[in-house]
RNA sequence: GGAGGGGUACUCAAGCGGUCAACGAGGGCAGACUGUAAAUCUGCUGGCUAUGCCUUCGGAGGUUCGAAUCCUCCCCCCUCCA
């Protein structure tokens, strides 16, 4: 009895690695993570957020996911909202400094941050704080003690850094200060463990350092791979609209995950699915032996939308899409326009714009030139062609764009 | 403070007195095809009261029959030297 005892007691906290280490790129240092495990008290976890863009989406899910995961082995997961690091903005190089948000943007945010992230979160486990609370009580005597813990040289361990510093290209003081004061949360909100995207992995290992320097046990780094955009080269961003946010339609999302290549859609898999990796290699061995990789995506699609609404709004996005696309017919819900034009009809290019279809009257013509216009169903050719008083149908723009016109 | 290099359409990037609404690439959109809004191929990608007209090449002037292209002043970005 004794034995089984002591075995169950193993087994839950190799279960507990297991699923922490689940889709991780890596973790620093797996023995330290145990250690800390075996304390049987509820670790410290923090995730950073910066404030500036509050509209999450699925890329932002991989690391929200992992702290469920943690959540539900017992921890403490920190919502830490950067609206000090914020004014600096993370170094890429590309941009120097930000916009500095005032307090009540940032509460906003904030709050918005919140709504979304509790869909997958547990609001009872969950300390939200913001680094201004410190670091704007640091001072600047503080920063510069704080500044004085670090070395260039060590700064310029950095990739991006260095590579800059290599290409003559500038790199700005302040910018130095964003790992530190990251680096300082840590230390502040004594973090047992800190997540972050790989692309943290350095300002990571910052907070590692300084929580030495202040006698602190240097918290655990566990790197979670960036998930790619839609267009499954550049990262996902809002950006660079390769998005799915996590509020939008059912029907947007479908569409939207439907769009990734077949190769993609392996990645997202992996990323955001909870199936396990034996479900994800039959999956991958039906496609192999010819299985319609398109359906296979069909479940990829209600899985997420699944997540964020419900199954039901899952199977009626899927219901919608094949029939949009598949048989090529009208959707539901299409936007409805009153046309004025006190009684002499109207131009079907003008008719286009003013419905929102296409954005100039140039490019109407342009997309009836191409075909891509169809009044209920029927392909136009004529750009001469004039909407009377009382017409009343369906304009569409491509497989995608629709509105129900009529013209007074 | 000195020397030099730049600012062109959504982005990158050609053009350096007329043939420029401006090469090319990416992106986006449309069409064809398809097993999907994958892949592939083709076309389009400033605006308009539309076979013509109007506005665009950092800003303002100027030279010229004619300027994105030449000149003057200004603004902004970058590099090197101090």
């Amino acid at each position: 009895m004794r034995n089984s005892l002591l075995e169950t007691g193993m087994t839950d906290l190799d279960n507990a690695l297991a699923l922490i280490a689940r889709g991780t790129d890596e973790i620093t240092k797996p023995e330290e993570l145990e250690q800390r495990l075996k304390l049987g008290r509820p670790l410290r976890v923090k995730v950073g957020f910066d404030p500036t863009a509050p509209d999450l989406h699925i890329g932002h899910t991989v690391i929200i996911n992992k702290m469920r995961q943690f959540q539900d082995l017992g921890h403490t997961v920190i919502f830490l909202i950067g609206d000090f690091t914020g004014l600096i903005g993370d170094p890429t190089g590309k941009n120097v400094t930000r916009k500095p948000l005032s307090p009540e943007q940032v509460q906003e945010n904030a709050e918005t941050y919140a709504s979304q992230v509790f869909q997958i979160l547990d609001s009872e486990k969950t300390e939200i704080r913001f680094n201004s609370e410190w670091l704007n009580a640091l001072g600047s005597d503080g920063m510069v003690k704080l500044a004085a813990t670090y070395t260039v040289a060590r700064m310029l361990e950095r990739e991006d850094f260095k590579t800059r510093f290599k290409n003559n290209q500038p790199i700005a003081i302040h910018e130095f200060l964003y790992p530190l004061a990251q680096g300082y949360d840590s230390v502040m909100l004594e973090c047992d463990v800190e997540m972050g995207g790989t692309d943290q992995k350095f300002n990571l290992h910052v907070g590692r350092q300084l929580q030495q320097h202040y006698g602190q046990e240097p918290q655990i780094i566990i790197t979670l791979p960036l998930l790619e955009g839609l267009d499954g080269v550049q990262k996902m961003s809002k950006s660079l609209n390769n998005y799915v946010g996590i509020t939008e339609s059912p029907d947007e999302m479908f569409g939207k995950l439907m769009s990734i290549s077949d190769e993609l859609m392996w990645r997202y898999f992996d990323l955001l699915s909870f199936r396990s990796n034996q479900e994800l290699s039959d999956l991958k061995a039906d496609v192999t032996g010819g299985r319609n990789p398109r359906d296979v995506k069909f479940l990829l699609c209600e899985e997420i939308i699944e997540r964020f609404h419900s199954r039901e709004a899952a199977v009626a996005a899927r219901e919608a899409f094949i029939s949009r696309f598949q048989r090529g017919q009208m959707p539901d819900d299409i936007p409805e326009q009153t046309l004025q034009t006190s009684g002499e009809g109207i131009g079907i290019a003008a008719a286009l714009s003013q419905c929102g279809l296409t954005s100039s009257n140039s490019e109407a013509f342009r997309m009836i030139q191409q075909g891509g216009v169809k009044i209920d169903g029927e392909k136009i050719s004529d750009r001469t062609l004039r909407l009377d008083p009382g017409f009343s149908g369906i304009l569409q723009v491509g497989k995608r764009k629709f509105c129900k016109a009529s013209v007074t």
